[in-house]
DNA sequence: GTCTATACATCGATAGAC
DNA sequence: GTCTATCGATGTATAGAC
């Protein structure tokens, strides 16, 4: 048994901070050994090269995925409206992954680890909604305020809380009548 | 009077290919000028800096987002529609240059072009819609399309024609409850 | 106007001291 | 286990021939 790799993880939140900040091009091995904390030498003794801090994102992405989901099913304010808030502006770990995954689009490892999210998501609002158009329309403006909320470094363009509030009552009017008629 | 800038064109078309393709990351000077066909210096005649390239890609992504909504509001399918159909789908020059743009995250000049393109989006859809909740939601949707559209190089993960009609359908009764309400 | 050649910085990665 | 030093490749940008 390896001690807990408390480094590991302080290198893969530089490796998040530096992609949702500042973008793919600024995330160098150099730069998130200084956000680390540590040298270059230090980071590539935990990740050999940038390929495995990639696959090291991944699997934390998928870990944090099904934590996500396990709070979504038990969500007292329903598994949609959930869905939608956290998409738009919860500040949890598993958001700050999966936007710093978004921002690796050269990386196919990360591109598979999205579309496996996607999947997963979709199934379980499949699970409450039980229309495939519904469903898809949910994960759609999910997909969008995600967007919105990790382009958006401008003041000022982002939607508050009272538009969120205004769009989850919209979906949710739409789902009340997808599984009612 | 400067003679037609084709080879300005042919250069931002080499950049926006590779940015759409392969990402900024693999949107280099050098792989730039190879995809237009010019050497590195020619390119660097044309576009002196990267920044320059950038700026000349914000530029065309305003002129074409203008050209666009011209044709928005002249859709037989109404502007909805168009505005869904062609965040999916479309492989207009436009939609190539907005893509392009959002790979472009690191700098401050596309990311204000984009939330640009968005604020004139809005507003012309609020002159049919009314109703901001739902002109967001739209938005939102539209956002999820593109960002489907531009994030799936997977084959398989992507929507399909038939997913589209079944979100336009169910997005233009919510259009409609609004209009009437 | 477009090219070749090249300067100079920075990238990812290796070697080896401590 | 973490560091410094450094390599080879690749990035942006310049100088100057044609």
């Amino acid at each position: 048994m390896p001690p807990p790799p408390l480094a590991r993880d302080k290198v893969l939140d530089a490796f998040e901070h530096l992609l949702v900040e500042k973008g793919e091009r600024a995330a160098t091995m150099e730069a998130i050994a200084a956000q680390a904390g540590v040298s270059k030498g230090g980071l590539i003794y935990h990740f050999n090269s940038k390929d495995a801090l990639v696959e090291g994102l991944d699997q934390r992405l998928r870990v944090r995925c099904e934590e996500d989901l396990e709070l979504m099913k038990v969500a007292p304010e329903g598994q949609v409206g959930y869905f939608l808030r956290t998409s738009a502006l919860a500040d949890t770990p598993f958001d700050r992954t999966l936007v710093a995954a978004t921002r690796l689009r050269s990386h196919a490892v990360a591109r598979e680890g999205l579309v496996w999210v996607q999947r997963r998501w979709f199934d379980t609002l499949m699970e409450v909604v039980h229309d495939e158009d519904v469903a898809r329309t949910v994960m759609l403006i999910g997909d969008g305020l995600y967007y919105n909320a990790a382009s958006t470094a401008l003041p000022d363009a982002g939607l508050g809380v009272g538009d969120i509030d205004g769009i989850v009552r919209l979906v949710e009017k739409l789902v009340g009548q997808s599984t009612a008629g």
